[in-house]
DNA sequence: ACCGGAATAAGTGTCGACAACTATGGCATC
DNA sequence: GATGCCATAGTTGTCGACACTTATTCCGGT
């Protein structure tokens, strides 16, 4: 529900190598599929029910999103993302939910700010029952990134974080359980940065969306340092 | 020589798809294969002598890449980059590289930097000699920000701006021959650029950075108004 | 002459089988 | 007992063939 991708893929796709793309990669994200494990190809065929013919080109295509590696006659592992490259991860995001909130300042329709308005009241709602775990562990937190990314209305960006980096996220966050205590900081500043937004101020919504990642990053940055 | 990819897949690679999807991608961002013109897959099996199973594997790739648009049972299509899809690239250029001249200003080497205004050096000569079109046109431009982009270490960065849009700006300069008269401004700000990372200032670097891709996304605007 | 539909052709999607390579285990040798 | 080599099994890479979908063409009807 809250994985909504840009294309829809949930459903019955009219070719097997594109159902059986996602649905390996919603087993890997969601942990099914341990991370580093090797994907067999045979394996993987008999699981799905198919050939090895589109099973490789679904390969290839996770491939290409960055959800395994592959080397050639070795076959294809699950990737395991390293510290480092988590936070490689969340610099890009800087960077481009950054723009892509200053874009969608100006270019979000007064609805859409609105509905965007409507899901942060019920968060808070849903942090004030003292349940907050849902606020992350659920991914409201990813819906509220996705909101402002398509409000950006580039297409190339919306590819880009949704289809790759959104569940890379998504990933980390399967495998080891969010437990993160900067709910109520994260939703304050999801706040600040609708209403920059409210307020067609671009510049501002730019500066306090990559402040807020950038929040976010230094969290896990703590966590890391701190687990070892 | 100037489209120094991630990979290396310029000699003979141990699998066909992925040494046929180097060729197919070659000639399609060179104009050899036309844009907007229909894929076949027994055609293009045939001109490069391989057998459909990998043809289709290097087309999952090239459809990753965005190259190429796939629909269900109808066939792939070089893709038509229509005026605002080319401006939405330079937009996530100017959020990425920005951020990408940030962190060279910090991790960059001494010898990297030098290296960097070696080559600025070398491209202002060319820009005296007044064949300054070389500098667009053989893609000095675009060795320049490769550089920067290589500086900041960050593999993921490094990844989506030289296999998935650098290609397409260099099939865009392949198609419409960049008559600019913007080398010599180019230059200039790619000077300003080195001279900030040089002195580790990032907030500078990445300031000028974004400043510099503007401009050129202005200069297309101006020059794509003009044309109609 | 124009329109609709069926037959045909072409192309994509899928499968099973063969070839090439890699990894594992046993055997002989030092 | 340890090491190096060979055989074997398993996996990946590639191919050709078949099924199904889409486009084209031709024919008959109005």
């Amino acid at each position: 529900m809250a994985s909504a991708t840009a294309e829809s893929l949930d459903e019955e796709t009219s070719t097997i190598a594109d159902r059986v793309f996602g649905q390996v990669r919603q087993a890997i994200v969601e942990g099914e599929i341990p991370a580093g494990s090797k994907l067999s190809e045979p394996a993987l065929a008999a699981r799905y029910g198919i050939s090895r013919g589109p099973l490789r080109e679904a390969m290839r295509r996770l491939e290409s999103t960055n959800l395994v590696e592959r080397r050639p006659n070795l076959g294809a592992r699950v990737i395991t993302l390293s510290n480092d490259e988590l936070l490689e991860i969340y610099v890009i995001r800087e960077a481009l939910e950054g723009m892509a909130a200053r874009i969608a300042a100006q270019r979000m329709s007064d609805a859409a700010i609105a509905d965007l308005k409507g899901l942060l009241e019920q968060h808070r709602r849903e942090v004030a029952r003292a349940d907050w775990q849902t606020y992350f562990q659920k991914e409201g937190d990813l819906d509220f990134h996705f909101r402002i990314v398509q409000g950006s209305g580039n297409r190339r960006l919306i590819d880009i974080l949704c289809n790759d980096l959104y569940h890379l996220a998504r990933m980390y966050r399967c495998q080891f359980g969010m437990k993160s205590d900067r709910a109520a900081d994260a939703l304050k500043e999801h706040e600040l940065v609708a209403d920059a937004i409210a307020e067609r101020d671009g510049e501002l919504a730019e500066w306090l969306m990559r402040r807020h990642i950038r929040a976010s990053r230094r969290a896990i940055e703590r966590r890391l340092a701190g687990e070892r």
